[in-house]
DNA sequence: TAGGCCATGTAACCGGTTACATGATTAG
DNA sequence: CTAATCATGTAACCGGTTACATGGCCTA
Protein backbone atom coordinates (compact mmCIF):
# COMPACT_ATOMS: atom_id res chain seq x y z
CA UNK A 1 0.00 0.00 0.00
CA UNK A 2 1.25 3.42 -0.89
CA UNK A 3 0.75 7.06 -0.13
CA UNK A 4 -1.72 7.40 -2.96
CA UNK A 5 -4.09 4.99 -1.25
CA UNK A 6 -3.53 6.64 2.10
CA UNK A 7 -4.48 10.04 0.69
CA UNK A 8 -7.61 8.61 -0.87
CA UNK A 9 -8.56 6.88 2.38
CA UNK A 10 -8.18 10.06 4.39
CA UNK A 11 -10.04 12.09 1.80
CA UNK A 12 -12.82 9.53 1.68
CA UNK A 13 -13.63 10.41 5.28
CA UNK A 14 -13.54 14.19 4.85
CA UNK A 15 -12.04 16.99 2.78
CA UNK A 16 -8.62 18.27 3.81
CA UNK A 17 -5.34 19.77 2.72
CA UNK A 18 -2.00 18.13 2.09
CA UNK A 19 -0.72 19.73 5.23
CA UNK A 20 -3.43 18.11 7.32
CA UNK A 21 -3.06 14.75 5.66
CA UNK A 22 0.49 14.71 6.86
CA UNK A 23 -0.63 15.55 10.38
CA UNK A 24 -3.16 12.74 10.31
CA UNK A 25 -0.40 10.37 9.29
CA UNK A 26 2.04 11.64 11.91
CA UNK A 27 0.15 12.47 15.09
CA UNK A 28 -3.42 11.70 14.20
CA UNK A 29 -5.62 8.66 13.76
CA UNK A 30 -3.57 7.30 10.87
CA UNK A 31 -0.17 7.64 12.49
CA UNK A 32 0.10 4.06 13.64
CA UNK A 33 -0.53 2.61 10.23
CA UNK A 34 1.51 4.54 7.74
CA UNK A 35 3.99 7.37 7.83
CA UNK A 36 4.13 10.07 5.22
CA UNK A 37 6.10 13.22 4.57
CA UNK A 38 5.36 16.34 2.52
CA UNK A 39 7.74 15.23 -0.15
CA UNK A 40 5.51 12.23 -0.77
CA UNK A 41 2.07 13.72 -0.14
CA UNK A 42 2.14 16.83 -2.32
CA UNK A 43 3.30 15.05 -5.47
CA UNK A 44 0.78 12.28 -4.83
CA UNK A 45 -2.02 14.81 -4.50
CA UNK A 46 -0.98 16.53 -7.71
CA UNK A 47 -0.93 13.25 -9.56
CA UNK A 48 -4.28 12.28 -8.08
CA UNK A 49 -5.75 15.53 -9.29
CA UNK A 50 -4.33 15.02 -12.78
CA UNK A 51 -5.92 11.57 -12.82
CA UNK A 52 -9.29 12.96 -11.84
CA UNK A 53 -9.40 11.10 -8.53
CA UNK A 54 -9.57 14.28 -6.48
CA UNK A 55 -10.51 17.92 -7.00
CA UNK A 56 -9.58 20.93 -4.96
CA UNK A 57 -10.87 24.39 -4.15
CA UNK A 58 -8.64 27.25 -3.04
CA UNK A 59 -9.43 28.83 0.28
CA UNK A 60 -7.71 32.18 0.60
CA UNK A 61 -6.48 33.27 3.99
CA UNK A 62 -4.79 36.50 4.87
CA UNK A 63 -1.15 36.23 5.69
CA UNK A 64 -0.95 32.51 5.09
CA UNK A 65 -0.82 30.94 1.64
CA UNK A 66 -4.12 29.75 0.25
CA UNK A 67 -5.19 26.30 1.40
CA UNK A 68 -5.84 23.72 -1.28
CA UNK A 69 -8.74 21.80 0.13
CA UNK A 70 -9.03 18.46 -1.64
CA UNK A 71 -12.16 16.39 -2.17
CA UNK A 72 -12.36 12.83 -3.42
CA UNK A 73 -14.29 12.16 -6.63
CA UNK A 74 -16.32 9.15 -7.67
CA UNK A 75 -13.33 7.94 -9.66
CA UNK A 76 -11.16 8.32 -6.58
CA UNK A 77 -13.58 6.24 -4.53
CA UNK A 78 -13.45 3.56 -7.19
CA UNK A 79 -9.70 3.43 -7.06
CA UNK A 80 -9.68 3.35 -3.26
CA UNK A 81 -12.13 0.48 -3.27
CA UNK A 82 -10.04 -1.37 -5.80
CA UNK A 83 -6.78 -1.01 -3.94
CA UNK A 84 -8.34 -1.96 -0.62
CA UNK A 85 -10.20 -4.89 -2.15
CA UNK A 86 -7.16 -6.43 -3.79
CA UNK A 87 -5.55 -8.84 -1.35
CA UNK A 88 -2.13 -7.24 -1.36
CA UNK A 89 -2.68 -6.46 2.28
CA UNK A 90 0.05 -7.75 4.51
CA UNK A 91 0.25 -6.33 7.98
CA UNK A 92 3.80 -5.61 8.92
CA UNK A 93 5.14 -5.20 12.39
CA UNK A 94 8.64 -3.79 12.33
CA UNK A 95 10.02 -3.87 15.81
CA UNK A 96 13.49 -2.86 16.77
CA UNK A 97 12.56 -3.57 20.36
CA UNK A 98 11.93 -7.23 19.58
CA UNK A 99 15.23 -7.41 17.73
CA UNK A 100 16.98 -6.12 20.84
CA UNK A 101 15.14 -8.68 22.94
CA UNK A 102 16.25 -11.42 20.57
CA UNK A 103 19.86 -10.45 21.10
CA UNK A 104 19.41 -10.11 24.85
CA UNK A 105 22.18 -12.53 25.76
CA UNK A 106 24.66 -10.54 23.69
CA UNK A 107 23.68 -7.17 25.09
CA UNK A 108 24.44 -5.35 28.31
CA UNK A 109 21.59 -5.08 30.75
CA UNK A 110 21.35 -1.30 30.57
CA UNK A 111 20.70 -1.37 26.84
CA UNK A 112 17.79 -3.75 27.29
CA UNK A 113 16.50 -1.76 30.22
CA UNK A 114 16.53 1.40 28.12
CA UNK A 115 14.80 -0.36 25.24
CA UNK A 116 12.03 -1.61 27.53
CA UNK A 117 11.61 1.88 28.93
CA UNK A 118 11.32 3.36 25.45
CA UNK A 119 8.88 0.67 24.40
CA UNK A 120 6.68 1.27 27.46
CA UNK A 121 6.72 5.01 26.91
CA UNK A 122 5.89 4.55 23.26
CA UNK A 123 2.99 2.24 24.09
CA UNK A 124 1.66 4.65 26.70
CA UNK A 125 1.88 7.56 24.30
CA UNK A 126 0.06 5.52 21.65
CA UNK A 127 -2.65 4.61 24.11
CA UNK A 128 -3.19 8.25 25.07
CA UNK A 129 -3.31 9.32 21.46
CA UNK A 130 -5.74 6.61 20.46
CA UNK A 131 -7.96 7.39 23.43
CA UNK A 132 -8.07 10.89 22.07
CA UNK A 133 -8.92 9.69 18.59
CA UNK A 134 -11.75 7.56 19.92
CA UNK A 135 -13.25 10.47 21.81
CA UNK A 136 -13.33 12.67 18.74
CA UNK A 137 -14.10 9.99 16.18
CA UNK A 138 -16.96 10.74 13.86
CA UNK A 139 -16.99 7.48 11.97
CA UNK A 140 -17.85 4.06 13.30
CA UNK A 141 -14.86 2.61 11.48
CA UNK A 142 -12.46 4.94 13.22
CA UNK A 143 -14.02 4.13 16.57
CA UNK A 144 -13.74 0.42 15.95
CA UNK A 145 -10.08 0.74 14.98
CA UNK A 146 -9.43 2.88 18.04
CA UNK A 147 -10.96 0.22 20.26
CA UNK A 148 -8.91 -2.40 18.48
CA UNK A 149 -5.73 -0.47 19.10
CA UNK A 150 -6.58 0.29 22.71
CA UNK A 151 -7.34 -3.33 23.40
CA UNK A 152 -4.30 -4.85 21.68
CA UNK A 153 -1.79 -2.24 22.75
CA UNK A 154 -3.15 -2.37 26.28
CA UNK A 155 -2.64 -6.09 26.35
CA UNK A 156 0.82 -5.65 24.87
CA UNK A 157 1.74 -3.18 27.62
CA UNK A 158 0.43 -5.45 30.37
CA UNK A 159 2.32 -8.42 28.97
CA UNK A 160 5.49 -6.38 28.79
CA UNK A 161 5.13 -5.31 32.41
CA UNK A 162 4.54 -8.91 33.46
CA UNK A 163 7.49 -10.41 31.64
CA UNK A 164 10.13 -7.71 31.46
CA UNK A 165 12.06 -9.18 34.37
CA UNK A 166 12.52 -12.42 32.51
CA UNK A 167 14.26 -10.79 29.59
CA UNK A 168 16.32 -8.59 31.89
CA UNK A 169 17.50 -11.68 33.71
CA UNK A 170 18.89 -13.06 30.46
CA UNK A 171 20.93 -9.94 29.71
CA UNK A 172 24.69 -9.89 29.42
CA UNK A 173 26.89 -7.75 31.64
CA UNK A 174 26.75 -3.98 31.91
CA UNK A 175 29.25 -2.18 29.75
CA UNK A 176 30.33 0.15 32.53
CA UNK A 177 31.69 -2.40 34.95
CA UNK A 178 34.42 -3.69 32.82
CA UNK A 179 34.95 -7.29 31.85
CA UNK A 180 31.93 -7.12 29.67
CA UNK A 181 32.67 -10.42 28.02
CA UNK A 182 29.77 -12.17 29.61
CA UNK A 183 30.94 -15.70 30.00
CA UNK A 184 33.45 -17.61 27.92
CA UNK A 185 30.82 -20.25 27.33
CA UNK A 186 29.21 -17.97 24.80
CA UNK A 187 32.30 -18.29 22.67
CA UNK A 188 31.62 -21.85 21.75
CA UNK A 189 28.09 -21.56 20.54
CA UNK A 190 29.08 -21.13 16.93
CA UNK A 191 30.26 -24.70 16.69
CA UNK A 192 26.90 -26.42 16.75
CA UNK A 193 24.62 -23.50 16.14
CA UNK A 194 24.52 -24.16 12.42
CA UNK A 195 22.52 -27.33 13.05
CA UNK B 1 17.13 0.15 11.51
CA UNK B 2 18.54 -1.28 8.34
CA UNK B 3 19.58 -4.51 6.75
CA UNK B 4 23.12 -4.06 7.98
CA UNK B 5 21.93 -4.24 11.56
CA UNK B 6 19.65 -7.15 10.81
CA UNK B 7 22.54 -9.12 9.32
CA UNK B 8 24.70 -8.40 12.33
CA UNK B 9 21.90 -9.43 14.68
CA UNK B 10 21.37 -12.73 12.94
CA UNK B 11 25.09 -13.38 12.74
CA UNK B 12 25.49 -12.55 16.41
CA UNK B 13 23.39 -15.60 17.20
CA UNK B 14 25.14 -18.00 14.85
CA UNK B 15 27.17 -18.22 11.67
CA UNK B 16 25.24 -18.43 8.42
CA UNK B 17 25.15 -17.61 4.75
CA UNK B 18 23.44 -14.76 2.94
CA UNK B 19 20.99 -17.25 1.59
CA UNK B 20 19.96 -18.35 5.06
CA UNK B 21 19.79 -14.84 6.40
CA UNK B 22 17.14 -14.14 3.83
CA UNK B 23 15.23 -17.23 4.90
CA UNK B 24 15.38 -16.15 8.52
CA UNK B 25 13.96 -12.79 7.49
CA UNK B 26 11.23 -14.28 5.32
CA UNK B 27 9.94 -17.47 6.93
CA UNK B 28 12.02 -17.79 10.04
CA UNK B 29 12.19 -16.19 13.46
CA UNK B 30 12.99 -12.75 12.09
CA UNK B 31 10.24 -12.62 9.50
CA UNK B 32 7.80 -10.64 11.58
CA UNK B 33 10.23 -7.83 12.26
CA UNK B 34 11.99 -6.97 9.06
CA UNK B 35 11.85 -8.09 5.47
CA UNK B 36 14.92 -8.46 3.31
CA UNK B 37 15.76 -9.58 -0.19
CA UNK B 38 18.94 -10.88 -1.79
CA UNK B 39 19.51 -7.62 -3.54
CA UNK B 40 19.88 -5.99 -0.15
CA UNK B 41 21.57 -8.74 1.83
CA UNK B 42 24.47 -9.67 -0.43
CA UNK B 43 25.75 -6.13 -0.92
CA UNK B 44 25.33 -5.48 2.82
CA UNK B 45 27.36 -8.56 3.64
CA UNK B 46 30.08 -7.52 1.21
CA UNK B 47 30.26 -4.08 2.73
CA UNK B 48 30.27 -5.53 6.23
CA UNK B 49 33.20 -7.72 5.26
CA UNK B 50 35.08 -4.76 3.81
CA UNK B 51 34.52 -2.89 7.06
CA UNK B 52 35.87 -5.77 9.10
CA UNK B 53 32.58 -6.42 10.86
CA UNK B 54 32.29 -9.94 9.56
CA UNK B 55 34.56 -12.60 8.10
CA UNK B 56 33.69 -15.60 6.00
CA UNK B 57 34.98 -19.01 5.14
CA UNK B 58 34.17 -20.84 1.94
CA UNK B 59 32.55 -24.23 2.23
CA UNK B 60 32.79 -26.10 -1.02
CA UNK B 61 29.96 -28.39 -2.02
CA UNK B 62 29.72 -30.52 -5.10
CA UNK B 63 27.23 -29.37 -7.66
CA UNK B 64 26.16 -26.31 -5.71
CA UNK B 65 28.21 -23.13 -5.56
CA UNK B 66 30.42 -22.79 -2.51
CA UNK B 67 28.66 -21.42 0.56
CA UNK B 68 30.10 -18.28 2.08
CA UNK B 69 29.58 -18.84 5.78
CA UNK B 70 29.85 -15.55 7.60
CA UNK B 71 30.91 -14.94 11.19
CA UNK B 72 30.60 -11.75 13.17
CA UNK B 73 33.78 -10.15 14.49
CA UNK B 74 34.41 -8.19 17.65
CA UNK B 75 34.08 -5.00 15.62
CA UNK B 76 30.79 -6.22 14.26
CA UNK B 77 29.49 -6.87 17.74
CA UNK B 78 30.48 -3.35 18.71
CA UNK B 79 28.55 -1.90 15.83
CA UNK B 80 25.53 -4.05 16.56
CA UNK B 81 25.58 -2.96 20.17
CA UNK B 82 25.86 0.66 19.12
CA UNK B 83 22.99 0.59 16.68
CA UNK B 84 20.73 -1.29 19.07
CA UNK B 85 21.67 1.00 21.96
CA UNK B 86 20.93 4.24 20.15
CA UNK B 87 17.31 5.17 20.73
CA UNK B 88 16.32 5.39 17.09
CA UNK B 89 14.00 2.49 17.72
CA UNK B 90 10.45 3.15 16.78
CA UNK B 91 8.18 0.18 16.44
CA UNK B 92 6.03 0.48 13.40
CA UNK B 93 2.81 -1.30 12.73
CA UNK B 94 1.75 -0.93 9.14
CA UNK B 95 -1.70 -2.36 8.75
CA UNK B 96 -3.70 -2.30 5.59
CA UNK B 97 -6.37 -4.23 7.41
CA UNK B 98 -6.89 -1.42 9.88
CA UNK B 99 -7.06 1.08 7.05
CA UNK B 100 -9.84 -0.97 5.50
CA UNK B 101 -11.64 -1.08 8.83
CA UNK B 102 -11.33 2.69 9.11
CA UNK B 103 -13.09 3.10 5.79
CA UNK B 104 -15.71 0.50 6.66
CA UNK B 105 -18.68 2.76 6.05
CA UNK B 106 -17.42 3.52 2.56
CA UNK B 107 -16.78 -0.10 1.61
CA UNK B 108 -19.02 -2.96 0.58
CA UNK B 109 -19.48 -5.69 3.12
CA UNK B 110 -17.77 -8.38 1.06
CA UNK B 111 -14.53 -6.41 0.91
CA UNK B 112 -14.43 -6.11 4.68
CA UNK B 113 -15.35 -9.74 5.09
CA UNK B 114 -12.49 -10.74 2.80
CA UNK B 115 -10.07 -8.49 4.68
CA UNK B 116 -11.06 -10.02 8.02
CA UNK B 117 -10.63 -13.48 6.60
CA UNK B 118 -7.16 -12.62 5.31
CA UNK B 119 -6.21 -11.06 8.60
CA UNK B 120 -7.35 -14.11 10.56
CA UNK B 121 -5.49 -16.45 8.25
CA UNK B 122 -2.39 -14.31 8.50
CA UNK B 123 -2.56 -14.28 12.28
CA UNK B 124 -3.07 -18.03 12.44
CA UNK B 125 -0.13 -18.62 10.11
CA UNK B 126 2.03 -16.34 12.24
CA UNK B 127 1.01 -18.17 15.37
CA UNK B 128 1.92 -21.54 13.86
CA UNK B 129 5.25 -20.23 12.66
CA UNK B 130 6.14 -18.67 15.98
CA UNK B 131 5.13 -21.82 17.85
CA UNK B 132 7.64 -23.58 15.63
CA UNK B 133 10.32 -21.02 16.36
CA UNK B 134 9.76 -21.38 20.08
CA UNK B 135 10.12 -25.14 19.95
CA UNK B 136 13.45 -24.97 18.17
CA UNK B 137 14.80 -21.83 19.87
CA UNK B 138 18.29 -22.13 21.27
CA UNK B 139 18.54 -18.71 22.83
CA UNK B 140 16.53 -17.35 25.71
CA UNK B 141 15.99 -14.10 23.85
CA UNK B 142 14.41 -15.87 20.92
CA UNK B 143 12.17 -17.85 23.25
CA UNK B 144 11.07 -14.71 25.07
CA UNK B 145 10.25 -12.96 21.82
CA UNK B 146 8.36 -16.02 20.61
CA UNK B 147 6.28 -16.01 23.78
CA UNK B 148 5.69 -12.30 23.36
CA UNK B 149 4.45 -12.83 19.83
CA UNK B 150 2.31 -15.80 20.75
CA UNK B 151 0.71 -13.88 23.58
CA UNK B 152 0.03 -10.63 21.73
CA UNK B 153 -0.98 -12.15 18.42
CA UNK B 154 -3.17 -14.64 20.24
CA UNK B 155 -4.91 -11.81 22.01
CA UNK B 156 -5.21 -9.94 18.75
CA UNK B 157 -6.85 -12.93 17.10
CA UNK B 158 -9.30 -13.42 19.95
CA UNK B 159 -10.24 -9.76 19.94
CA UNK B 160 -10.81 -9.88 16.21
CA UNK B 161 -13.08 -12.89 16.56
CA UNK B 162 -15.02 -11.16 19.30
CA UNK B 163 -15.57 -7.90 17.50
CA UNK B 164 -15.61 -8.71 13.80
CA UNK B 165 -19.38 -8.60 13.65
CA UNK B 166 -19.39 -5.04 14.87
CA UNK B 167 -17.26 -3.80 11.99
CA UNK B 168 -19.19 -5.89 9.50
CA UNK B 169 -22.39 -4.27 10.69
CA UNK B 170 -21.00 -0.84 9.84
CA UNK B 171 -20.17 -1.83 6.26
CA UNK B 172 -21.68 -0.12 3.28
CA UNK B 173 -23.72 -1.90 0.69
CA UNK B 174 -22.60 -4.93 -1.24
CA UNK B 175 -21.63 -4.10 -4.75
CA UNK B 176 -23.41 -7.12 -6.22
CA UNK B 177 -26.78 -7.49 -4.51
CA UNK B 178 -27.79 -3.95 -4.12
CA UNK B 179 -29.42 -2.68 -0.92
CA UNK B 180 -27.91 -5.32 1.34
CA UNK B 181 -28.38 -3.44 4.58
CA UNK B 182 -26.93 -5.84 7.13
CA UNK B 183 -28.62 -7.27 10.16
CA UNK B 184 -30.19 -4.50 12.27
CA UNK B 185 -29.42 -6.42 15.47
CA UNK B 186 -25.76 -5.44 15.19
CA UNK B 187 -26.61 -1.80 15.53
CA UNK B 188 -26.41 -1.58 19.30
CA UNK B 189 -22.85 -2.76 19.93
CA UNK B 190 -20.95 0.47 20.40
CA UNK B 191 -22.03 1.02 23.97
CA UNK B 192 -19.72 -1.52 25.64
CA UNK B 193 -17.22 -2.13 22.87
CA UNK B 194 -14.45 -0.44 24.79
CA UNK B 195 -12.17 -2.80 26.66
C1' DT C 1 14.40 38.27 17.70
C1' DA C 2 14.50 33.66 17.52
C1' DG C 3 11.83 29.97 16.81
C1' DG C 4 7.60 27.55 15.90
C1' DC C 5 3.32 27.20 13.28
C1' DC C 6 0.80 27.57 8.98
C1' DA C 7 1.08 26.09 4.01
C1' DT C 8 2.94 25.01 -0.28
C1' DG C 9 6.27 22.83 -3.03
C1' DT C 10 10.96 20.83 -5.26
C1' DA C 11 15.36 18.20 -5.87
C1' DA C 12 18.87 15.28 -4.39
C1' DC C 13 19.56 11.26 -2.53
C1' DC C 14 19.14 6.51 -0.71
C1' DG C 15 17.70 2.11 0.82
C1' DG C 16 15.52 -1.42 -0.80
C1' DT C 17 12.77 -4.33 -4.30
C1' DT C 18 12.28 -6.63 -8.67
C1' DA C 19 13.98 -9.04 -12.02
C1' DC C 20 17.51 -11.07 -14.08
C1' DA C 21 21.86 -14.26 -14.93
C1' DT C 22 24.16 -18.67 -13.74
C1' DG C 23 24.09 -23.65 -12.96
C1' DA C 24 23.84 -28.16 -10.88
C1' DT C 25 20.51 -31.23 -8.22
C1' DT C 26 16.47 -33.30 -6.78
C1' DA C 27 11.40 -33.94 -6.51
C1' DG C 28 6.88 -34.27 -8.79
C1' DC D 1 10.14 -32.37 -18.44
C1' DT D 2 9.13 -28.91 -15.42
C1' DA D 3 9.57 -26.74 -11.22
C1' DA D 4 11.66 -26.00 -7.07
C1' DT D 5 15.75 -25.71 -4.01
C1' DC D 6 20.38 -24.42 -3.28
C1' DA D 7 23.54 -20.44 -3.74
C1' DT D 8 25.66 -16.37 -5.40
C1' DG D 9 25.44 -11.97 -7.33
C1' DT D 10 24.21 -7.44 -10.33
C1' DA D 11 21.58 -3.53 -12.37
C1' DA D 12 17.60 -0.95 -13.20
C1' DC D 13 14.26 1.11 -11.02
C1' DC D 14 11.18 3.32 -7.57
C1' DG D 15 8.95 5.00 -3.58
C1' DG D 16 9.86 7.64 -0.10
C1' DT D 17 12.83 10.69 3.09
C1' DT D 18 15.63 14.66 4.00
C1' DA D 19 16.54 18.95 3.41
C1' DC D 20 15.80 22.86 1.39
C1' DA D 21 13.09 27.45 -0.40
C1' DT D 22 9.36 30.86 0.56
C1' DG D 23 6.94 33.98 3.68
C1' DG D 24 3.85 36.01 6.95
C1' DC D 25 1.93 35.40 11.64
C1' DC D 26 2.22 34.52 16.55
C1' DT D 27 4.40 33.39 20.90
C1' DA D 28 8.40 33.13 24.35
Amino acid sequence: MNIRTLCLAILSASDTTGYDIRKHATDGPYSYFIDASYGAIYPALNKLEGDGCVTFRLEAQDGKPARKVYSITEKGRDELLNSLASPHAKDIFKSEFLLIAMCAEQLPRDVIEAAIKRRIEHLEASLTMIENVRETAEHEGVRWVANYGLNCLGHDLRHLHNTKNEILAVAGTDRDNDNAVPDPSYRSFTADAAE
